[in-house]
RNA sequence: GGCGACGUGGCCAAGUGGUAAGGCAAGGGUCUGCAAAACCCUCAUCACGGGUUCGAAUCCCGUCGUCGCCUCCA
């Protein structure tokens, strides 16, 4: 099957076909950074580092911008309210977001334009459209003329005159079309600018992705996305600026994903509704918000709360359970074949996420294969029969961006572990067993080890004692008919 | 007021014409010194009312409800 993709141009799923064979060019809208980014932007970016992941997985190169806004109205506003430079402002939320990213498992985009550094493709941009009638000066600003775009409207499904009819007073006088938008804003006294032929002054939002797009993707490319708040008026402005100056369709596929819902309503920074990412991060593994997205189709809402974190976060664990080794003194089955399970499962992700990203019933296809890992773990498989499932578990994991893997025992701090075992070791009446005091996780081992010992001699005690300790150092113990087991929490 | 989306078990959520995936939670069971995990079993007729059809959660009409956009917004 080939994969289809909803495309908000169509308000149907189409065939992905790129431009050119074999690569794909995507730009996302990223955030206007004037404030800490909160998890409904994590979600965006979720959801387009998803897209990325599985288009590579089928074999596509990726070309992939994300921009940052970082000269606007709300970024003056807010430096001029704390008293700092704009720019250092924009800069400090960059680098926090930046770190989010990082933080969130997403892949690193091609590039990340800025709009302070696009100016000068900017201005030339402004110059022709106005060259071509397609844009106006009025006292330094600089208007696109929407009348001139015979199809304006055709992203967002909007006619101009029901726009006209529901506009809002206060429409600035100077404007030809009262939806006509500003490509380029005249400075007011104190704020940042750059000089233009219409003096000094700086872009308008629209315009920036726009530049950005042709300065690094060229003038068509496959996919855009962003969120679904910014189908009008902000794609909308991209297509009408865009094609005036190409004169060819801007993105085959226009993408949209839903809003963060908290409360009942879409998380929002002027709403004041929010969970900042570090927030959520603090208190939450990155790969729940991931499973949070995962769990429901990208172009819906998403409702924020903590039941929904928890489930999340037990299907997480569920996942991670999928790659725990055979039981101890699993010694292999005869009828085992986790092969032709790894295959269903593959099948079943792939068409799945053929449909239009469909990641819940993609998630479906990858708990059964846990399930069926766990029964063959349970009748007695060996690592090595268990090990071809597992494979794909974490091939197709990491495909959806999920890291199944904890954190090695190598880089866990040996201390606390050797503290435990030398304060048990006294508690045994033999030798205890030796190990590496080094390394955590042969301390670990010791430890199962001489608990193994107690609880042959019924020491419940002291093996519960034991039991409760490593979970509080995050090794969680599980015992088994032969012998006991370990995992991080 | 205009445009659009949506309403599936206790919660989240797939499924768009052939008799309801999955996760979480809950109950029962197996295993077990206890615990945990795992495994097995149980748990919905799809907001409501009409219509089309041999057959609808899935198509059409209406009603109610929720949300988004129309101003900055992922």
């Amino acid at each position: 099957m080939a994969l289809q993709i909803y495309n908000t141009l169509s308000r149907s799923k189409e065939t992905f076909e790129p431009l050119k064979p074999g690569q794909v060019s995507m730009y996302v809208c990223g955030p206007t950074v004037y404030a800490s980014a909160h998890i409904g932007h994590a979600m965006s970016t979720l959801v387009f580092d998803i897209v990325r992941r599985y288009l590579q997985y089928r074999g596509y190169e990726v070309a992939h911008a994300m921009n940052y806004t970082d000269v606007d109205d709300k970024i003056i506003q807010r430096a001029n309210h704390e008293g700092r430079d704009p720019h250092e402002l924009a800069e400090s939320y960059i680098k926090e977001y930046d770190q989010h990213l990082k933080e969130l498992n997403i892949l690193p985009a091609t590039v990340f334009p800025r709009a302070t550094e696009e100016i000068p493709a900017i201005i030339d941009m402004v110059a022709r459209l106005m060259d071509d009638d397609y844009a106006y000066e009025a006292g330094g600003d600089v208007y696109y003329r929407v009348e001139k775009k015979d199809d304006y409207g055709r992203l967002s499904g909007r006619k101009l005159e029901d726009m006209q009819a529901g506009a809002r007073i206060g429409v600035d006088e100077r404007k030809e079309h009262p939806m006509d938008f500003a490509v380029w804003k005249a400075a007011k006294e104190g704020e940042p600018s750059w000089d233009s032929p219409w003096g000094p002054g700086r872009p308008g939002w629209h315009i920036e992705c726009s530049a950005m797009v042709l300065n690094h993707l060229g003038q068509q490319i496959d996919i855009h996305g962003g969120g679904n708040d910014l189908i009008f008026p902000h794609h909308e402005n991209e297509i009408a600026q865009t094609e005036s100056l190409t004169h060819k369709p801007f993105a085959r596929f226009w993408m949209h994903n839903g809003m963060m819902q908290l409360s009942g309503e879409k998380m929002s920074k002027s709403l004041g509704n929010l969970i900042t990412i570090k927030e959520f991060l603090a208190d939450h593994d990155a790969d729940v918000l991931r499973m949070m997205v995962l769990g429901g189709s990208y172009r819906g809402p998403l409702t924020f709360g903590d039941e929904a974190v928890e489930a999340a976060s037990r299907g997480l664990e569920r996942l991670r359970g999928g790659l725990r080794p055979a039981l101890p003194g699993a010694s292999g089955v005869d009828d085992v074949d986790l092969e032709a399970a790894a295959a269903d499962a593959r099948t079943g992700f792939e068409n799945a996420m053929d449909d239009d990203f469909n990641s819940s019933a993609a998630l479906a296809a990858l708990f059964e294969l846990v399930r069926q890992i766990n029964q063959s773990r349970d009748a007695g498989a060996s690592d090595e029969q268990l090990r071809p499932a597992q494979t794909v578990l974490l091939e197709l994991a990491g495909v959806l961006g999920l890291r199944l893997e904890k954190i090695a025992a190598t880089d866990a701090d040996p201390e606390p572990f050797a503290a435990l075992y030398t304060e048990m070791a006294a508690k045994l009446e033999g030798d205890a067993p030796q190990v590496d005091q080094g390394d955590a996780a042969s301390l670990i081992e010791g430890l199962l080890a001489m608990r193994q010992m107690f609880r042959a001699q019924k020491q419940w005690d002291i093996s519960d004692q034991i039991r409760d300790q490593l979970a509080e150092l995050g090794v969680i113990v599980e015992d088994s008919a032969g012998g006991s087991s370990w995992h991080w929490a």
